[in-house]
This record gives C-alpha cells, structure tokens and sequence, in this order.
DNA sequence: TTCCCAATTTAGATCGATCCAAATGGGAAG
DNA sequence: CTTCCCATTTGGATCGATCTAAATTGGGAA
C-alpha cells in the first residue's frame, strides 16, 4: 500500500546486494545467469517499478525529452508529435508536451520547467519573435536540441522540416502547367523561418515559370482570417487566376470565403494548398495539395534528437522531407 | 558548462545553508526578508534550476502527471490536450504524453513508464478492450487517476467527458423537427463506453420523438471508412432521410461518399456530426453538428486531476460538459 | 595442497533536494 | 544582569539508484 518496492526490498528478498540488482536491472553482462534470473522473477513479483527520477541522480540520462510547439490546434502539429512518440515511444523514452501558444515569454518559462524536470534534450518549433541566441543557450545548458519545421539561428542546431521552396515549386508548376499566369499567395502576417522559406520558394519559382506575380495577401493564420481575406484577394487590381496557400487551414478558408463571396473554388479560382491535411480529402471541390508528410517530420526529429543525446559533438544535420504533390479539384482544369 | 548550479552553491555565494536556499525555493515564510531577497538574487545571478528529481526523492510530488490517449490525429484530442496542458502550466506542472493507439498492451507499458518516472496522476483515457480493473490497479499504485472521454470500471474514478445522450437527443430533435421520420446512425465497431452512449441516447431519441430507428450501420473509425458505409447506407431496405454520424470524421467521410455516389449531401440527405470539430465549418456544405468543447473537457478532466492528487480521499467526481447544437448546411431545410 | 586469476558480488560514497531536531541570536521580561 | 522566548538558521540523515574500488568465490595450474 503505502510502501514502494525499491531496489533494496528486491536485494532482500533475493538475498543479494542493491549493486547486484542494480545491475540485473541495467542488464549488465557481469551477473551470473542464475542470479539474473532469480532476481528478474523476484522484481516480477513484487511489481518493482525502477525510479528514474533516482537513477538520473547519479547516471545522468533521464530518458526524457521536451517538445515545445506552438498550438496544439492544427492538426498539423498533431501528426508531428504522433511521429515523435512512436520513435521516442521505442526508445523506452518518455515525451514531456508543452505548448508555446507562440509566445517567446510562455515558451521560456516552458524550457526552465523541462530543464528542472531533467530532460536530457528538446524538440523546439520556436515560437514567433524567439531571441535568435535561445538555440545557443540551450545547447550550455547541455541540453541536445532539435528544431523543427521552424528554425531560428541558423546552423547551430539539428533541425528537421518539410522543402516548402520546393514545395511551392511544385505547386506552382502545377498551376502554371493547368495555364495560370497571374497566381496570388496567401500568407500570413507572422515572422517566421516558414514564411520566409515559401516567400523564396515563390520568388525562385516566379523566375523559373515567368508566371506574374499576382499579389501577396497577409491573413492571420486561422480558417476565418483566411475567409475574410477572400474579399481583399478579388479586389486585388489584376484579379489572379489562382491563389496558392501557405497551408490547408488558410486554403480551407479562403474557400469558404470565395463561396461567401459567390464564387465557386476551383472553377472561378484555382485553390492551391500546402501540407495536405487530412482534411483536404474531405472538403468540395477537394483541395489540391502537397503533401509534407508530419509524422515522418516528426520522426526525423526525433531520431535527430536521439543522435545528438548520444554524440553531442557530432556534426550538425538537418533532414528535409520533400513534398508530394497531391492533385485534386480546386485547382481545376486547364484554362484557356 | 559541465557543472550543474545546484542548491550548494547558491548557499556557498549567498553565504547560507542548503537548508535556508530550500526554504527560499520554496517559498517558506519562514525565512527572514533580508535573506530572501539575497538568496533570490543569487539564485537569479548563477541561473539556478531546481531540480525536480531529486526533490521528488524527499518529498513526494514530481509535479509531472501523464495522459494517455488514443491517437493524436484526431483534433478533437489534440484540442482535449491543450485544455489539459493549458490548466497544468498554470500550476508550474509538466505533462507526460503517450499516445496508446488504441492497443491496451502499449497502454499498459505506457503506464509502466510513466510509473518510473514517477508521475502524480494520470488522465486516461481507455484504449478499447481495456482490462476494467485498470483504474483500480492505479489507484494501488498510489496514482491518482481520472478517466475522460471514455470510461470503463464505472464508478472507481473521477471521470470527465461530454454527454453524448443528451448530444445525440439534441441532433436527433433537430432533425425530427425538419420533418425527418426515419433517421439512420453511424456507428463505429469498436467497443466504447464513447459509443454504447451514443447508442443509449439514440434510443431514447427514437422513443422520446416517435421517429423511425433508419437502421444502424458501422464504420471504420476514419473517413475512408465512412466514405465507403455510404453506399451500405444508401441500400438499405428503406432508405433513411437523415443519417447521425458517430463524430464529425465520420460525417465528413459520408459526406464524400456521397458524393462519390452522385448524391448531394444536405440536400439528398441530412447528414449530422458530432464534436463540431474545426472542419464541420469548412466542409461544403457546411456540417451541422453538436460542439462537445473538447479543450474545455480537458480543463475539466484537468481541474479533477488536481484536486484528486491534493485529497485522495475525496468523493469521486464527476465533470460533463453538455453540448451545443449548431444548425449549419448539411441538415438541409424543412422537408415534405 | 597452495596460490593466482577471472568471474561475480558487494559495501560505501554519491547525486541534489528536503526533513528533522537542534542550534543560534537578539530582545523582552524579570 | 539573567533568563526565557521566538524567529531564524543549520548540520546531518534521508530519498532510491549508480558508481567505484575492493572483497569474495571457485577452479585450474604449479
């Protein structure tokens, strides 16, 4: 009842040391073998838990990490964080999920709770406004770190993410290839390495196609600042024939907005979105996307993180998934 | 670098006791000001952590408590977990996440982690085919525990959840009052309490509004899933007005299986969710469903937490949130 | 039979913070 | 000038596991 089993209790009952328990329990290869497995059967029937808080003490691992991103409401993010589970799930490791809600103040406070917590190493999607010298901090604190699908100060961490500029590549030439000559972007007003990612990606791909650049279009990043944006995007002088998203949530709403405003997506406007939320399935006309593939984002991160906690002097990695481009309706037929 | 700032040395630099740097940390009136503010200011000046562990060993709590779902694509748990994280920020606690993916045996080894990590509490909730003696067997573990969302052992925990009969009796009234008379439902296979009070409320709808039971069809817990019941649907021997979908993910996915099958959604045939999740407003047409509030079940299931982990004692409680018809496009108009 | 070595096992110190019981110090009361 | 008291502060033991260095064991070689 109120007693916790507790190494000494297993040594007792097996009638050797805490040492030798220790090390049966760390399956260290210096333990007979009848030993080990009379030790195994006794901690099996005393439900012995091994206290990690305790062994961090001395060893050092924790065998937690922290993931910080900024909203949990996106589901985007969701499927990140599934990857990440699954890898560190394997690793006997355990997730300590915090969420930044993009405020540099809230995610401080977050990174000094983990760090009292004892986590050996952080997946950070830094929120908006982050002092570009927290990756540098962190890293004194000994703490190994992994951006994701954000990155503040480059090269000093691993970081994993998505292509946008190749992304928005594809689905530019995918717009251009449907006939679509003056194509508009909706993104959103917020600094981050993301938007600058597709602004390039854009401009590269503007170059590339000598597709006219429709306008760029800032909406706040939710479903209804995007359906509220719809209005200002037909007003736009040279109204576009296409508009591509910076992802699906403002994609999504932009459609409703063009349908609020009369007009049907995909037929009196091409829609193009970016990440391919499960969503984009299920919407009419279905979106046309590209598949950025979150779970596998977030497994490489995890793996990532997993590499730096073992070898904190290793060269610095980054691994980038590439898109896949999801064609569907609202990007229509070919025009003219 | 390598050397960690432990409560020693701000007791060396501020010329106190380890004993008094404790009692400062934690904020003990029993310190004299003038001490304090020194000790504050040291603390601040060599940035120290307090380590969570090794108070742990002492005293008791970790001020970590665990929450176990069963998948993390859907939104309406990731928007469950925010609710959560959000109210444990507030009290300086950090979450542990799993995700069982519905398997009771990673649920368990899941458990068992979270054990040795030394967690106050968890929130679970269940993955099918859970052993109902579980939450009794955390309660021996000295866990405190609330169960949320889905509920087994009935009775043995505080529990938190939405109350989908009266959910249901509101969509089903909804749709009796446009003129429905035989009304079909959209199951899932799996064993839940989630779904045997679904079940539960539609049958007291059927009574209670003399509607006609349309038939109850099963699906696959995904929108593929219940993209291919459309056509199941569709030949039934009487062919139902209106269909309830189990949640918003099944409605959408019969939504598109509808139109696959050449039919229009709201106008040939009602559909209706349940979760209004964010999507319910993107789809076109636009999903009539019934809010569950998911963040806030989750502040709730939270809150309970909380308070169980300060008196174990206390009688068992519990928090349902009720729901909140929204009548959008895909119940159509009045008909007949 | 004795000695040495390799294989196992162990006692004791240690990690960082908290609890306890006891020490300290300054002022009020006698 | 004592004595007592209260507010503060403190050393040492403690939580549960791991590390280190040293002790024990059994078997084979001399």
């Amino acid at each position: 009842m109120q007693g916790k089993v507790t190494l000494q209790d297993v040594a007792r009952v097996a009638g050797v040391s805490r040492a030798t328990v220790s090390l049966v329990v760390r399956k260290s290869p210096l333990v007979a073998e009848a030993t080990r497995l009379r030790v195994e059967e006794v901690m099996a029937d005393l439900d012995y838990v091994r206290d990690i808080g305790a062994a961090r003490l001395r060893d050092k691992s924790s065998r937690t990490i922290g993931v910080v991103v900024p909203n949990l409401v996106n589901s985007f993010f969701t499927e990140f964080l599934s990857g990440v589970e699954l890898v560190m799930g394997e690793g006997e490791r355990v997730v300590l999920l915090a969420n930044s809600q993009d405020d540099p103040i809230r995610q401080d406070e977050i990174l000094h709770r983990f760090r009292g917590h004892g986590v050996d190493g952080v997946i950070l999607c830094p929120a908006q406004d982050t002092d570009p010298r927290l990756p540098g901090r962190l890293r004194q604190w000994d703490l190994a770190v992994v951006q994701a699908l954000r990155e503040i100060g480059i090269e000093e961490t691993d970081f994993a993410g998505g292509d946008y500029i190749d992304a928005v590549g594809l689905a530019m030439r995918h717009l251009v290839s449907l006939g679509h000559r003056r194509i508009a972007f909706l993104s959103v007003a917020a600094q981050t390495s993301a938007r600058a990612e597709r602004l390039k990606g854009l401009m590269q791909a503007l170059i590339e196609t000598g597709a006219e650049n429709g306008g760029i279009v800032e909406a706040e990043l939710s479903w209804e600042g995007a359906a509220r944006s719809a209005a200002r995007i037909l007003e736009l002088p040279a109204r576009p024939t296409a508009v591509l998203c910076f992802n699906d949530v403002l994609a999504a709403g932009l459609m409703a907005g063009l349908r609020q405003a009369g007009k049907v997506p995909g037929r009196d406007m091409a829609v193009v979105g970016l990440d391919d939320l499960p969503l984009a399935e299920l919407l009419h006309p279905s979106l046309t996307s590209v598949a950025m593939m979150p779970q596998r984002i977030g497994e490489l991160a995890a793996r990532l993180l997993v590499g730096r906690m073992a070898d904190a002097k290793a060269p610095i990695q980054r691994s980038i998934v590439s898109g896949q481009l999801k064609v569907r309706e609202s990007s229509g037929n070919r025009i003219i």
